[in-house]
DNA sequence: GTAGGATCTCTTGTATACAAAAGATTTGAG
DNA sequence: CTCAAATCTTTTGTATACAAGAGATCCTAC
């Protein structure tokens, strides 16, 4: 039980470290690499949908397309049909670095995964929908969880 | 396997999220209880041993121990036999808080763990733990694995 | 006993991350 | 048609988070 909570934070810290590394050497943070892909998979999109797809509150991607802007990665087109609507889109060297680059934080697991049973794959799958599960099933109430302790 | 990355993705924001109510409710965010929580299981301590604990880096848990120390919650004490050590202190109010308080983050998902048969409980474990040594074995080396893309 | 390395905290600089609210624009209700 | 609600991006304010390096102090080898 604390083991969990002890594992979740080790993920965590894994995944900001590699994050920063990625940066170190590709001049591309990890929530920066996940907007190119996303923008490579799905052509040029409004901010509002990069962020659902990578599940991070539009406020904090505003910073994160304008930091990749600067390195010229990405353009903002205004949209004449919807003047609200701020197109993102790849310029030819964000394309150029989507397709070279790996997909973010994926990588340091992939090579890992690859080499386990089916089962041993199943069982993290398992066990992580479980917990997901888990946070989905109970509102954020902290409140009636407190009376437990 | 994508999968995977999407579901850790979700727990990392979970966890967010939760910090950001408890921040409102208690006025005390996750990692600032986590630290709380450490002093009261440990005893008085320097700000190095803390941060190992809670798997942070000093200069992040630097502003921490700022922060708790403003709400009165902790206290910094100079060692006189080592200079260089500070050692937190948690106050009174601090040791209240933190009795009464639960552990952080964990709390979201012990609810539904208990809810669990064993057998499922030891699947998540089992899958974590199998993610984490992962992330063990390699290093953060992040040009080797570029190239199997 | 002193110089160099080690250890501990803090500062600086950068990047996430969120909520709340502001600003611009579109849409829908009446 | 018009005004209010909804939608989309940004801004503002706060809190993590790390690395790199500064400053203080201790310890060890010589």
């Amino acid at each position: 039980m604390r083991e969990i909570v002890y594992l979740i934070r080790k993920l965590m810290r894994a995944g900001e470290l590699y994050s920063k590394e990625l940066d170190k050497k590709y001049k591309v943070s990890a929530p920066q690499l996940a907007a190119l892909n996303v923008l490579l998979q799905g052509g040029a999109m409004p901010l509002s949908q990069i962020a659902r797809q990578i599940m991070v509150d539009s406020s904090t991607l505003t910073g994160v397309i304008d930091r990749l802007e600067q390195k010229g990665l990405v353009s903002r087109l205004r949209n004449d049909a919807d003047r609200r609507i701020i197109r993102i889109e790849l310029t030819p060297a964000g394309q150029t670095l989507a397709e070279k680059a790996p997909p973010p934080v994926q990588m340091k697991i992939v090579k890992g995964i690859r080499k386990l049973e089916e089962a041993e794959r199943w069982k993290i799958i398992e066990g992580l929908r479980k917990l997901a599960e888990m946070i989905d099933a109970q509102d954020l109430d902290v409140e009636t969880e407190l009376e437990v302790f």
